[in-house]
DNA sequence: GGGAAGCATGGTACCGATACCAAGGCAAGC
DNA sequence: GCTTGCCTTGGTATCGGTACCATGCTTCCC
């Protein structure tokens, strides 16, 4: 690069292009953007010069005259975990043949993080939004509403949405897995999930762990085994030592994890102590993580699909984007309670 | 949004935070990038008025001025793998204190992704690109070298890189996994990796595959249960399909799983089908990815950092960023070999 | 005391595209 | 024959910032 070898030759422009084919800059504009509008001798000359050149147009320049990015902003708390990639992964794959770039942040579930971030991707001037895990009242969200452009909450089905939501409710997944493992007779039930307290926090976890306490409560069985247990429930330790926690006071027959990932860790730290599943203790975790499937014993789960998040959020965006505003504010994909070998 | 309450107001400028605080747009400019070189008094007000109005600057217009985007172009071949949304986590710590925003492009491993996604990216005039996994012929590779921005290629080390390189031999990682089964003397020894046919194709791990082969050969042994299996190593599946292959083989006493994914994969398959791991069989994979510290036994691997690799990667462009050119070409961070339970 | 130097601020000309309007050429319609 | 209207192309004025140079003052020092 800077070693001399080549004058440091800035990339061709639509001007140039236009010189050497012999025509405007508007007719090169055209050509690329409305290629019908242009006779087929002049686009066939233009698009030789394009490829000569090696032309690539600068979308920034073109942004700042017609006031639209063609950035879909998406904040997720990690891309750790998988069900973000995947959802990531979806609404790329609607997005991007249609010319529009994810412009993807990360908050690591910090509340002051997701300001910080927000902000930055403001500074891009996105075409719309796309949130994940946004506290509920913090000033990001002012940041949102202001923001003049659609929002879409995803992995949620929020009480009063900024603008729209694309989700389900993390709460009913946590009343349904406090209904489903006290209908298998167990007689110890126990919640694991993330603690409520601090700058970082999984909200979505909190949440599915909340409608499982009051779950239990509807079922008439005891609380005292719901244990706040670490940050996020994204990672493989937290199940374990959750676990370990749990069996420090007194263990359970039957446990929900609010994540697969925290589930595998507590299945391995079961397999470590020599507990076996399900026949000593039942496991049901959330997610349908690949790696669920994978395991053994497979674990039973309650499954929503991160990629369809994805795709449904990317198909509002273009109707909105297209000027439509009929859709719903609020799509509620649901979830499924998947049961496998980890619950007997 | 598109409900009338509001007029479709628009974000307010630099200028109207000028006649707000009554000084020139320049003046603002300054504050905002060079605050030292504005009266604390003249400062206090500007900010102010930034404070009052909301303003949030509009990067694109200042890159079309300055001709520095502040975009990090980075393409990976599938953000599910952890590893590379490790190295992403690494190298977006790094960049975004220093105003730096990474754009992120998925190829899926494909080769012909490869090239549209890199068009995408270089419309945004990236003042900087990372990528990972490109093929060595490809189109894609003229574009980069033409690109006139530092390039980093990361994952691997390339023979003839094309500007800079951070990772580590993925052909050597193979030797070491050959030398290092062969010494544990087994009698028959296989290598699991990806197909080398196709137009989606895993390149490192077809390296690391290679690399075993002639490792083996280099200890005399037979490499005839060398089985190119399925596409990318990234997924659990792959495993415990190639496992499953190579029992209908006639099996081996040691297998090296070109990624620990894989090698899970291959782990739960072995459990399923009552073959001990590591009496019956030995397991060594490749990554050091997390699941392989949690499982039971605990994978041996051969390690490489990720998140190493983000950072070196973004603390190696901050350098070439600021005009300095003597960084090394190629930046080799190794890996180590780490046995735990899967080799007994 | 006068010139040099430094500080804070402003004016102007772009950066590279697109929106919008105008204009020339030609065929169709009355 | 002349108007009407479509098709194709070009000219001009921005979009919202920053680079660069100029300006008016104050301060410093020989």
């Amino acid at each position: 690069m800077a070693d001399g070898s080549t004058p440091p030759r800035r990339a061709p422009t639509m001007r140039d292009v236009s010189r050497l084919a012999g025509v405007s800059p508007m007719t090169v504009s055209r050509t690329l953007a409305a290629p019908a509008r242009v006779s087929q001798e002049t686009r066939a000359r233009v698009l030789a010069a394009v490829d000569r050149l090696g032309y690539v147009p600068d979308r920034g320049a073109g942004s700042l005259s017609s006031r639209r990015t063609g950035f879909v902003a998406l904040i997720v708390p990690t891309l750790t975990n998988p069900n973000f990639a995947d959802t990531a992964a979806g609404l790329t794959a609607v997005l991007r043949p249609r010319g529009y770039q994810p412009l993807i942040g990360v908050t690591g579930y910090s509340v002051a993080e997701e300001e910080t971030v927000l902000r930055a991707m403001l500074s891009r001037r996105p075409d719309a939004i796309v949130v994940s895990g946004m506290h509920r009242s913090s000033r990001a969200r002012d940041l949102l509403a202001r923001a003049g452009v659609p929002v879409v909450e995803i992995w949620d089905r929020p009480e009063a949405p900024i603008d729209r939501a694309v989700g389900f409710s993390n709460y009913e997944v946590g009343r349904l897995a406090a209904r489903t493992l006290a209908g298998l007779g167990a007689a110890r039930i126990a919640g694991l999930g993330p603690e409520r307290i601090g700058e970082v926090r999984d909200f979505r976890g909190e949440e599915r762990l909340r409608g499982f306490r009051d779950g239990l409560a509807e079922a008439g069985r005891a609380d005292d085994l719901v244990l706040h247990h670490g940050r996020a429930a994204g990672a493989f330790a937290h199940g374990a030592e959750a676990l370990a926690e749990l069996v420090a006071r007194g263990g359970a027959e039957a446990v929900f994890l609010v994540s697969d990932i925290s589930a595998f860790g507590a299945l391995m730290e079961c397999q470590r102590r020599g507990i076996r599943v399900p026949q000593d203790v039942r496991l049901l975790g959330f997610g349908d993580f690949e790696i669920g499937r994978q395991c053994v014993p497979r674990l039973s789960t309650i499954a929503v699909d991160p990629d369809e998040i994805g795709r449904r959020t990317g198909a509002l965006l273009l109707g909105l984007l297209d000027g439509g505003a009929g859709e719903p504010a609020v799509i509620d994909l649901g979830f499924r309670l998947l049961l496998r070998e980890s619950t007997g």
